[in-house]
DNA sequence: ATCGCAACATTGTGATCATATTTTATAGAC
DNA sequence: GTCTATAAAATATGATCACAATGTTGCGAT
């Protein structure tokens, strides 16, 4: 049989608008899905094989894995292949502990430049997430709820994190889908809504409060799942 | 005349090593010119005009302009042209701000996993470094410091944030210089010894404090430089 | 003399092709 | 039957080419 067809991957596309070019388009893509945890440790990722899924030429996927690696998103194997990095729990709790440690920093930087139109926006992200939450869009609650931290952070006009974070965001990504499926299932404080109340205090403590402990709260709900750990000897 | 001639660039060429792919070689040539602060703010890198001075196509150096790029080193503008982004003063103190809180919380992991043979490694480093200091000799000391940097952290094997360092590292490369140039002139506390004493005793805050006055040893000696808004404003 | 438009030069992007390295499959030997 | 070696397939890399978009230069009109 042929080899590059039928390969695992539901891939959640995006339509491609004319004003991005094609490696940007075929990164956020392969981002998206990584956020969002579609793509699965272990599973070898080709320029060829992938190149032929999205009907581009190898050339824009090369970009886009290679960029992809430089945050860390994958790995790029001794010899060629390209794959998505394993889990294990030290890597996991080095993650989280540097997710606590960027984020209240850049929550920090940003208070003093919070408006009330950026305010307004966070509730408008909220406010999604919550029915996400209800109609249980796992998609959908992973890239909104970045898209509520990154916009908090990005208020301070000399940010400098982000691209950090997010790179941090990146290699949680697979395994995100984990805490969001049982995010649904324990009862939700709302954190993004203390966040929302200290944002409006201009209270720091408050606010690097919230944050810490929505970050946590990801945290906790994957340590709690059973059999973690063979989510982070790889999934099959 | 021809226009992609006579760049104001003077490369610090390093060999190419058979072992190493060619845009592996371009990127590291080009992240090593930008950490000893080569080359100027302001200066547009051009895929084509860099492939000429190397002799190489102009595959490998998009790709290593793309890898520089995304971790902040260079900036795509608009529209096309690749620059090194300028400084602003907020952004340089939010850099040192981020590499305190990063690089404290690196050598804390770190100092768990030191064996005698890292802190001989780090002796043979800080050896090097106070010679390269005597001759003057910049670059050495800019790559060094960070070899230093780097070898202490890493000796944790679960470590995630040296790439993230390493970027901030790439920002303020273009700036490194300007501290080094200090440096030798005002007295010079061994903050590398005091961290290799802290090592030796496992003490942690003694590795932490030792960190952070190093870092902010090079933060004061800009600070103190004539004119260094015009370093901000971006070299003509 | 200055402003505006058009032609040209330069540059990045994406496609195709040649090549080298790696992996896999097949066949042969112990 | 299993292990190894060789061949075949596949893949990433790098070079060259075609094209589109941008910046620049020069000429002409006001």
């Amino acid at each position: 049989m042929s080899s590059s067809d039928a390969l695992p991957l539901k891939l959640l596309m995006i339509e491609k608008s004319d004003d991005l070019k094609t490696h940007q388009w075929v990164y956020h893509l392969l981002r998206n899905n990584l956020l969002c945890g579609r793509i699965a440790p272990g599973i070898p990722l080709t320029i060829r094989g992938l190149a032929q899924i999205l009907d581009v030429s190898p050339m824009p996927v090369r970009e886009a894995l290679h960029r992809l690696a430089c945050e860390a998103a994958v790995e790029v194997k001794n010899n060629r292949r390209v794959i998505v990095p394993s889990m294990t729990s030290e890597k996991f709790r080095e993650l989280c502990d540097l997710r606590i440690l960027l984020e209240t920093h850049a929550a920090e930087g940003a208070l003093p430049y919070i408006k009330e139109a950026d305010i307004e926006n966070l509730e408008f992200i909220d406010a999604k997430i919550d029915q996400a939450i209800e109609s249980d869009d796992v998609d959908f609650i992973s890239l909104h709820n970045q898209a509520f931290h990154r916009c908090l952070y990005q208020a301070n006009p000399f940010q400098i994190s982000v691209p950090l974070i997010e790179s941090l965001w990146l290699q949680l990504g697979p395994f995100s889908r984990i805490a969001i499926d049982r995010l649904e299932k324990v009862y939700l404080v709302d954190r993004h809504a203390e966040a929302l109340e200290a944002l409006r205090q201009r209270n720091l403590f408050g606010l690097r409060r919230a944050i810490e402990a929505d970050i946590r709260d990801g945290i906790a709900s994957i340590n709690t799942v059973a059999g973690i750990d063979d989510y982070f000897r790889g999934v099959a």
